[in-house]
DNA sequence: ACTTTGCACGGAAACGTTTCCGAGTCAACT
DNA sequence: AGTTGACTCGGAAACGTTTCCGTGCAAAGT
C-alpha cells in the first residue's frame, strides 16, 4: 500500500503539493496537478479513508438504517426498500458518498443500534426508515446534530427533513372509490406498532367516510403484521365475524397475499364477495383477482430523500440551496379486478 | 467530543496509561481500568473510529455486498438476504464487528464496486453472493488479500472460504420423488445469468435423470429472471409447448408465484396438471395448491458464513480456529399439495 | 545489602492526510 | 527601480489513537 509520502518521494515534490494537486486545490498549478494525477494512477495510489476522516471530521459515508430478520420479510417491504436504496445511492453518487445499509438485526433494539452507530461516528449522515408517531431517534439525532432525513412523517418534529408516501390519498381515494361503487362496510388494515403511518391512514379513511356520512366500524379495523401471515389472520377474522364488511382497504403491500388465501378458503372471492384495494408492488401483478393499488413511484422517492439529506448537509448548499425538505410523495391508482 | 487526550487530564493520567485501561491490557492495573472506565461513561467518552483505524489499520467492520434496484425485488430472494444478514450480524456482533450492507446500485458493475469498496478501505473482511461460475471479484480479493467468504461455490478457486446452499440434494430429491410418483417429462428451471448455483443445480438434475434411464430434454429447461415475471413467462411457454412436461422443479423461490398465475391462467392447474416442487419461503405458504419445498435455514446458514468469515482472519484464531471453512448446507423436504 | 524480576506507568513516535502559514518567483503596475 | 499582487510551493502542525520503550518501584531472589 502507498501513501501520499511515498507518491510524493517518487514525484520529488513535498506532501503538501500533490495533497493539493490531488484534491484540485485552486493553489495548485495545471501542470503539477497532472503530472501527480497520472503518478497516481500509475503507482496506484488511493487515499487512506482513515487519515482523511482524522483530518476532515468527514466519512463519505451515508448510512440507512433498516432492520433484519424473519419478521421483516414481506415482500412488499423488501421491494420497496431495494428500490428506495436504489434512488437514493444514484444521488450519493454524484457527490463521492457511499451508502451503506445500517442492519438492526432482530434481537437489537432499534434505539440502542442509532446510538451505537452515531457514536462510532462512521457516517457523515442518516437516514431513518419506520418512522414512529413517537420517536425518540429523531429528537436524540437533532440532538447530536447528526443529519438526518426521516422516510415518513412523526409528530415528534424538531424541524427536520422528511420525505413520506401520499396515504391521505390511499386512504381517501380508496374510500371514495368502493363508497362510489355502493360499498358501506368498509374495513380498513392498520399496523400493529407504532409507525405513523398507521395513524395517518386510519384518520384519512375516518375522515373520508365521515365525508360520505358513514362510520369506520371499530370492528373493521384490523391490526396486524404487514406480511403474508398478517393479511392471513385478518382473513380469519373476516370469515368469523358476523357483520362481514363488504370492501378493504390495505395499509401494507405484503398482506394482501396472505389475505387473498384466507378468504378464498372460507369461500369468500376476492373481487366478489369482497372487494380489496391496496398499495400496489410488481409481483402482486400476478395475483388472482388482480389488485386494484396504489402505484409508489419508489426510486424518485428514494432520489427524494437523498436530495433531502444532502440539503441539510451545509457542505453541498451550492448543489442543493440549504434548506429543509418535506415533501409527501403521489400515489396513482391502477384499476384491477379486486375492487 | 471528547477525546483520550481531556479524558487523561481530567483523570491526572497519562494518555498511554488511559488507553491501556479502556482496552484492558494486561499492563495495566485493575484499580485504574476501573476508575478509567467509570469515568469514560460519565464523561460519555467513545472512541473516534477514525484515529483508531488510523494507527491500528482496523476499521472494525464487515461488508456485505448485494444488489439493489428493480431487477432484485423477487420476494424470495429478499427473504433469503434478510435472513441470512440476520445470522451473521449475530456472530459479528459478538466480537465487536458491525455489519454493513454495500450496496451496488443497478446503474453500477458489480466488479467496479467492489474495486471502489476495497480500494477505499472501509471494511476488514467482506462477503460476496450471487457467486457466479467463473468468478472475477474471488481472484481480486485473494490478490488484494482482503479475508472475504463466498456465499456460492465457484469454479473460480483460489482457496477461499465458501457456504452454500445444498442445490445437488434440491435438484435430486425432486427428480426422485417425481419419478417414484409416476412423472417422465420433468422440466426445470435455471437462473439467466452465470450464477454458479445454475449449473449445479442443472448437472445434478441431469445426474438424477439419468440414474432412472431418464434425458433431460434441453426444450424444458427453462431459464428466467429470479421473480415473479420469470415464473410467469416460463408458465407461457410451458402452455405452448406442445409436448408439455407434466412436472418442474424451480431453482429459486420467488418465480412460482408467477408460475401458478401463468399456469392457471391457460388451464394448467399446479398440483394436478403438472407437478411442482421448489425452494421454500414463508410467503408461499399462503400459496394454493400449497408448494411441496426444500425449506432452507438461512438465519444458520448466515451464523455459518459469519463464522467462516472469521475463522479466516488471524485476529480471531482464539475463538475460531484459523481454517478454510467449505460448508454445503443441508435442506429438508417439506411436502405441500403441488408435487 | 545487592541484583534480579515483575508490575504499573509516562513519554514519545507513528499511522496518513489536510491545511495554515510563510516564502519564493515572476509579471505588472506605479 | 521599487512595490504590489497573483500564483505555486514547502514546512510543519494537527486530527485521536495505539504501542514501543524506558523508568521507577516494590517484592523476591542471591
Amino acid at each position: 500500500m502507498i501513501g501520499i509520502k511515498r507518491l510524493a518521494k517518487h514525484l520529488n515534490m513535498s506532501i503538501s503539493t500533490v495533497s493539493r494537486a490531488l484534491n484540485d486545490r485552486p493553489d495548485s498549478s495545471e501542470a503539477t496537478r497532472k503530472r501527480v494525477q497520472e503518478a497516481a494512477t500509475k503507482l496506484g495510489y488511493v487515499p487512506n479513508q482513515s487519515g482523511r476522516s482524522l483530518r476532515s471530521g468527514k466519512m463519505g459515508t451515508i448510512g440507512f438504517m433498516m432492520k433484519t430478520g424473519p419478521e421483516i420479510t414481506g415482500q412488499g417491504h423488501t421491494h420497496f426498500f431495494m428500490n428506495v436504496l436504489d434512488g437514493v445511492q444514484t444521488v450519493l453518487l454524484r457527490h463521492k458518498l457511499d451508502l451503506v445499509a445500517l442492519l438492526c438485526a432482530s434481537t437489537e433494539d432499534a434505539d440502542d443500534y442509532l446510538r451505537r452507530v452515531v457514536s462510532r461516528g462512521v457516517v457523515d449522515g442518516l437516514i431513518i426508515s419506520y418512522t414512529r408517531r413517537v420517536d425518540s431517534r429523531i429528537s436524540f439525532l437533532a440532538d447530536r446534530k447528526v443529519p438526518f432525513v426521516a422516510l415518513g412523517r412523526s409528530t415528534t418534529d424538531v424541524g427536520h427533513p422528511w420525505i413520506d408516501i401520499d396515504f391521505e390519498t390511499i386512504a381517501t381515494e380508496s374510500i371514495n372509490r368502493l363508497v362510489a361503487a355502493g360499498h358501506r362496510q368498509i374495513a380498513i388494515t392498520l399496523p400493529h406498532d407504532d409507525i405513523n403511518l398507521g395513524y395517518i391512514f386510519h384518520e384519512s379513511a375516518r375522515k373520508a367516510l365521515a365525508g360520505h356520512g358513514l362510520k369506520l366500524d371499530p370492528h373493521h379495523t384490523y391490526k396486524s403484521l404487514p406480511n403474508e401471515a398478517g393479511g392471513y389472520s385478518i382473513a380469519q377474522k373476516i370469515a368469523k365475524t358476523k357483520s362481514r364488511p363488504t370492501a378493504i382497504v390495505l395499509s401494507n403491500e405484503s398482506s394482501v397475499i396472505g389475505l387473498y388465501r384466507g378468504l378464498t378458503e372460507n369461500g369468500i372471492l376476492p373481487g366478489r364477495d369482497i372487494a380489496v384495494i391496496g398499495r400496489d408492488s410488481p409481483h402482486l401483478q400476478y395475483l388472482s383477482p388482480t389488485l386494484t393499488g396504489f402505484h409508489q413511484p419508489l426510486r424518485d422517492l428514494g432520489i427524494a430523500l437523498g436530495e433531502a439529506l444532502l440539503a441539510s448537509m451545509p457542505q453541498y448548499a451550492d448543489t442543493y440551496p440549504l434548506g429543509v425538505v418535506r415533501k409527501v410523495w403521489p400515489v396513482t391508482l391502477i384499476a384491477g379486478e379486486s375492487g
